[in-house]
DNA sequence: TTCTAAACGAGACGGTACGTCGAGTCTTAGG
DNA sequence: CCTAAGACTCGACGTACCGTCTCGTTTAGAA
């Protein structure tokens, strides 16, 4: 009766698992999400399927590490604060839209979107490694904002973050429009002013 | 020296397109996407393969025809107007939120959906066919309020839009928090009042 | 209770059939039998599927029609009577082996070879419509050898007519050795003569 | 740049080999050759598809190994030599004759003919490994026979061969008449006599 | 000569099998 | 015992033809 033993991870090759996760940006930004293989992986690291197999438990989350290991290296500790909000969330949106001009960044975030968008489990993991925490950031600015007197007190943070963000992740992803800096400007000012109009 | 001969839709089967599609949104609703085939669809729809790629170019395309006919059923000829327009975008935003309830719309869409991010074409299809149509009516409704003095004149009806509309399509396809009414509700408060503090 | 309705023969189109025919001979000389299909003759006939469907039960005797069509226009009705038994067999089964160059006649007669040697009824109908009349001419010219005292008495026709042209269809079919003159005008000899020494 | 890497025989499953030889030969004597598929024989062996098309090239080469097993594993080194010629070729036609009462080996080996009889490579695989070791036995019991006085000793022993047996494999492929063990006696008397009357 | 029923061309249909690709599992050899 | 390599079973891919089934459109015989 032998069950599956668990991979013991003290004895991991870090060697392999970089190259696994290099293959597995480089490919996904050469041949897209859709033609991406396990297999093709392996072969472009040079290392034998099980390998992936032993040490990630889908396609998806393979994914996600890579993912992470792509954005995580020249992740900020926080958002700039100059005092001026607008300012700086226009800052920071334009960043991201210029880091999707990268066809590297840009695939391996498809990517890994898509897994989550149909993996509930995945998805958790995304909320809590990747989104929780960058939100957090996100909070403490908007946060600072508040004492400065720049963000109405009874704004609920989380549905800010989200008026913010989602129009561009949005864009993005459906292709309804150019991501461009002077939409991002648009938004920051269009979310901090409001709709109605002000007498 | 013609290769591949367009086929005449006029002799097309008109019994084995409604099969397909409600097979199509049937097993996705059952399997959901990932485990979506072409095969499957064609057994389910009692149809062979070759009549499904014969009038259609890809899962995608497939897939989109399929969510055409799903949403497209009781689809509104316009928003409401009730001359409220915080309570006509809560109305609205409340049952987009609950017709994600419906397993088979939100696996549908989902489906759509990833087929979308990962191909330019279909997204431009997407885009001409469901999303701008749907931006139309909106916007019809934002210039009444416009009209109304409900909604500041110099606001940027896309980018209104997006700022409604995105947040909640985001959090459902990321999973980052419950799909309320509440939410919804805030959403809307929120954009209408702006984060910024009023005088 | 509708019964499949018999085809008029009188309103057959002969065009049509012809056309048929020599397509297919054409097709099975260019791309062989493997290669040959249904659709690919009803193609290249200008002629819909139906049509072929209408009037043949199967492949195999459309090949066979084929066939005779292309073997049967310069028959002969007789084999040639010299007097020279040996001379006269190895002129009929040179020809033979000649037309066996005509890589149109090599391939048609491979198919149908192909088609009988797996259809029982097929081979039925061959034996009576083209393998019993070829037997009958060439009993004729062994009963005229035997009159002449050039083939023994006892020896039993169909055994005869086996042992001289069995070994050219084997070695064509299945390619044992060269179908040279040399290796007919041997046979025939080796036939006559008998393998047991001479007193 | 390489393509189509030659897959490492020391690896092969003998298992599979041996399943999908064993499949062959009984799908092949139940559904004969018309209806035997690649797909089917996988699924009575138990194999994926894939397994049969990495070992072999075309169903064509797999049959002759399903039959070389076949027929392979009772084979005798040598023909019989009682001293007498004629009983001794009669011994072993009978034999064969008997052995294609077998519908198991009758179906096998019209697979395997039909095979070679449209791919001249497959042709001359089976002329090389199976044809010639069989021709060199036969000619060694006729050269027997010339150095015994039984045979003439200028007759040309593939000459001799193709008479002795091609009459019989020929009835039997198109089924011009029964192949009966009388028919197989005349066969060899008439061939070891001779046609020619004797004084 | 017109009428009309059939054969005709075209080709869509439900199917079966093709030969290929990749998933995920298992085995072998080597370090 | 991890690793590279790769053979294994399995399921789906997209294509080619099968034989059947409409569709209009000729076309030939009876009215």
């Amino acid at each position: 009766m032998s069950t599956k033993v668990a991979p013991d991870p003290s004895r991991r090759s870090e060697t392999a698992r970089r190259a696994i996760l290099a293959a597995a940006i480089d490919l996904v930004g050469e041949v897209g999400y859709t033609k991406l293989s396990i297999e093709g992986i392996a072969h472009a690291a040079g290392v034998g399927k099980q390998t992936i197999y032993r040490w990630w438990s889908s396609k998806g989350s393979l994914l996600f590490d890579a993912f992470l290991t792509l954005a995580g290296e020249g992740e900020a500790a926080a958002l700039p604060d100059t005092g001026d909000l607008a300012a700086d969330l226009k800052l920071v949106l334009r960043a991201t839209v210029d880091e999707l001009d990268d066809p590297r960044y840009d695939q391996a975030m498809r990517a890994m979107h898509v897994e989550i968008v149909n993996d509930p489990i995945l998805a958790a993991d995304y909320v809590l490694r990747l989104d929780r925490p960058m939100r957090e950031l996100k909070k403490e600015r908007l946060r600072a904002a508040q004492r400065a007197g720049q963000l109405a007190e009874d704004v609920e943070l989380e549905v800010a973050i989200d008026m913010l963000f989602g129009p561009i992740l949005n864009r993005w992803l459906q292709r309804t429009g150019p991501l461009t800096h002077e939409y991002v400007d648009q938004v920051v000012d269009t979310a901090l002013r409001g709709l109605q109009p002000r007498p």
